[in-house]
DNA sequence: CTTGACCTTGACGCTGCGTCAACCCCGCAC
DNA sequence: GTGCGGGGTTGACGCAGCGTCAAGGTCAAG
């Protein structure tokens, strides 16, 4: 009769692995000597070992007592079928190391590759990092909200940068971020905005882009999302509504003063 | 503003994980409404949705918090630290699948080579299977006392099963066990112990195999096991004593009588 | 007023033990 | 006898990341 500790030396495994055997039935918890101390014999040991050796190959403990006194044919099927949990588990995780390589690059946190290189595209203009990060924040938005669009709106903003007034548009922006609210300066960029959105109206890409954003709960989220950063995009839009311009996400000719009133 | 259920849905999580992530506080908890809702606006749903980019990723949660705002450098150091963790993980699971390749025959439980090819050459000798058992475990409990050791003795065991009278032992003891005493039976398995006793003792083998096995506690524990077994173990133990012969799992030539007493 | 869909907190479950905590028991040196 | 060190005992929390009731308050709609 050895007691519970040389019973583990023996087996290879710890005094507290034995008593959860115990606990969950793996090992039928065995007699007491005269203070309570568990008594074990040598079958207990070839048991437990027969355990170990299961629970070492990746056996989870819940099925190891079918197998241990399996027949050889089920003991190969459960086998086969423990095997093929492990293969998925190893698929996870490689699946796992390719995402993680790549979020390599910063910006690429849940960011298709067509936003990334647009967003690389402003930095190198000069546009300020915060309002990268911005911009970087409201297309995590739409890539989460309508991916599919992602490529579609893209082309279209990546265009635009060709467009030596976009990239002015944003420096005169940032320039507004940083002096706080200037009215001179605010009707400027809303006046290039109406322009800018007015030429976009006439090719035809602005129906053809917002046709698709059609969840206004969701705009007007983003919508607020920019408010909340920038005090003097509220001013903006409400100079674009002067000028017959209306939302901010996504912008839109505004219905006609008196039209229902 | 927005629910927590709109929330999830917007990040592609569900309500129970963003509760979760304030828990761990990887999110702020937000404000409530007039009823004690949460109240949610569009950061919060970029901020889940890196969270969530993460942690799909295989990032752990502790660590998410860093990696959001960490800078590049830091970032792709952390990065390259959890990829080598993954790497780690991976490797453990396909040597748990190896393992579990060589599970696939019964006997091979817990047990090196050598001593499943001597199983086979048993059974094949038409030992019953309950006596292969008996072997079996014992031999399991000797891999695991002295793992080094197994080849050198299964080497001589193997030899062994060379001698006819090795199979026919066997086959005598199989008879007993199945028949019960049988005091003629008894004393005839005795001789025969006692005979190749002498002869291994002869060669000079005994003395070099139990010369290694000295840990009388275990050797003890393995006689229990005998004994518990099969009563006509404790008989035969009794009549090859007579015979100047003492042990079981390890036999050896008693101290003549009256040497101490 | 009643549904039904959401919201709230609280708590257990899963996996396989590791790691205290608080308390007995045993043999041995003093 | 006594103290000490090295056993043993049960009980319970911790870890990772939520899933899943449970029990009840809220809200918009019919």
């Amino acid at each position: 009769m050895i007691t519970i500790s040389q019973l583990a030396a023996y087996a290879g495994v710890t005094v507290r692995a034995v008593r959860h055997y115990h606990h969950v039935g793996l090992m039928p918890e065995p007699a007491r000597d005269g203070s309570g101390y568990r008594t074990y014999g040598a079958g207990d040991v070839v048991r437990l070992i027969r355990i170990r050796t299961l629970a070492e190959a990746g056996v989870p403990l819940g099925r190891v007592q079918a197998l241990l006194d399996a027949t050889p044919a089920v003991f190969s099927d459960a086998v086969a079928q423990i095997d093929a949990e492990l293969r998925t588990r190893i698929r996870e995780l490689k699946e796992h190391r390719r995402r993680i390589a790549r979020l390599a690059d910063g910006d690429s946190l849940a960011l298709p590759p067509e936003v990334v290189g647009y967003l690389d595209r402003l930095r190198a203009s000069g546009v300020s990092q915060a309002m990268v990060e911005g911009e970087r924040d409201g297309w995590i938005l739409m890539a989460a909200r309508w991916p599919e669009r992602i490529p579609e709106l893209m082309a279209d903003k990546t265009a635009q940068l060709d467009d030596p007034r976009t990239v002015l548009l944003y420096r005169l922006l940032d320039e507004l971020v940083e002096v706080g609210l200037d009215e001179e300066r605010l009707g400027a960029v809303a006046d290039l905005l109406a322009e800018m959105a007015q030429q976009s109206a006439e090719r035809g890409d602005l129906d053809r882009q917002n046709e698709e954003l059609s969840d206004d709960a969701f705009i007007g989220l983003m919508d607020s999302y920019a408010f909340e950063a920038h005090p003097v995009v509220k001013r903006l839009q409400e100079l674009l509504a002067e000028r017959g311009w209306t939302g901010w996400s996504r912008i839109r000719r505004a219905p006609g003063p008196g039209q229902r009133a």
